[in-house]
DNA sequence: TATTGTTATACTCTATAACTATA
DNA sequence: TATAGTTATAGAGTATAACAATA
């Protein structure tokens, strides 16, 4: 398999994606705004729009950012009356953060509007370019996970 | 094929490679510091190094990103001393970017070791995982370009 | 002492708007 | 008028360091 006039290195590699998935995330900003919260925000609303109640560290945890950054992430949630605070009662240094029922609504619609770009966007391409990106995404999965 | 069980959608598979790519370059910037300019910065300066000299409007399109942002990534690589600015003669509105020595041994010592780094990675997962990267850049890159 | 969370501060990256200089 | 580029300003997202409260 000696096929190096089009393999790319490994960092061309890893340059490439990383500079599409931020092209196509602005691309999809521009014509589909969204509401008020950035993208790393309305992940986190998503988990625990998902998954229920979640603490700091929890979600600091599972998004592999610094519990300060998450402390802000969270703030911008609980500002924009997406999320609400509760303490834990079983360790009273913990929080516990909540989506409300407008948090529930936004990470609903976010969620059908993301589905329905990227649908639409993977609709213009071959039919098993889908199956390539889910190969990818989990690989990447196991990659950022070891 | 009616595989729901594990399909995510399309939203889920944007946020899942949007998240973990974020992750493993993260990873990558604590495992191994790479000087002292930041991601896209470094990006702008391994086109400069490959292509040659390009004007700001080259390569604000080229990245897909306003003029004025690109203006001020250039500003942090002439600063550094790892590019300089010289006025185009055929167009005395336009302004030609090009590396300094300092660059070329910054892209092409930076280059090396991300494809270290990444190969390093790659190794430890299973044969075709490279060609499924391979294949998800490509087709990201198609998406990003339409 | 160790853990949980917050605040203060700084840097990168991006954008829009207002501007200058040249075509 | 239109194009190339810069500057001012703002906001998201990240980090480190210093801190308070609780275990």
């Amino acid at each position: 398999m000696d096929d190096d006039a089009t393999a790319p290195t490994a960092a061309e590699l890893g340059a490439q994606i990383r500079l599409t998935v931020g092209q196509l995330q602005r691309r999809f900003r521009s014509e589909r705004p969204d509401g008020d919260l950035g993208d790393a925000t309305l992940e986190v609303l998503t988990r625990l729009f998902k998954d229920g109640p979640r603490s700091l560290t929890a979600l600091s945890d599972h998004f592999r950012v610094s519990p300060a950054s998450m402390s802000q992430t969270v703030n911008r949630l609980t500002t924009g009356g997406y999320a609400v605070r509760a303490p834990d009662p079983d360790d009273r240094r913990r929080v516990l953060f909540s989506t409300t029922p407008a948090g529930d609504r936004l990470a609903g619609a976010a969620r059908a509007q993301r589905n329905a770009w990227l649908d639409e966007q993977l609709a213009a391409l071959g039919p098993d370019d889908r199956s390539v990106l889910e190969r990818a995404a989990a690989l990447l999965g196991r990659m950022a996970a070891s």
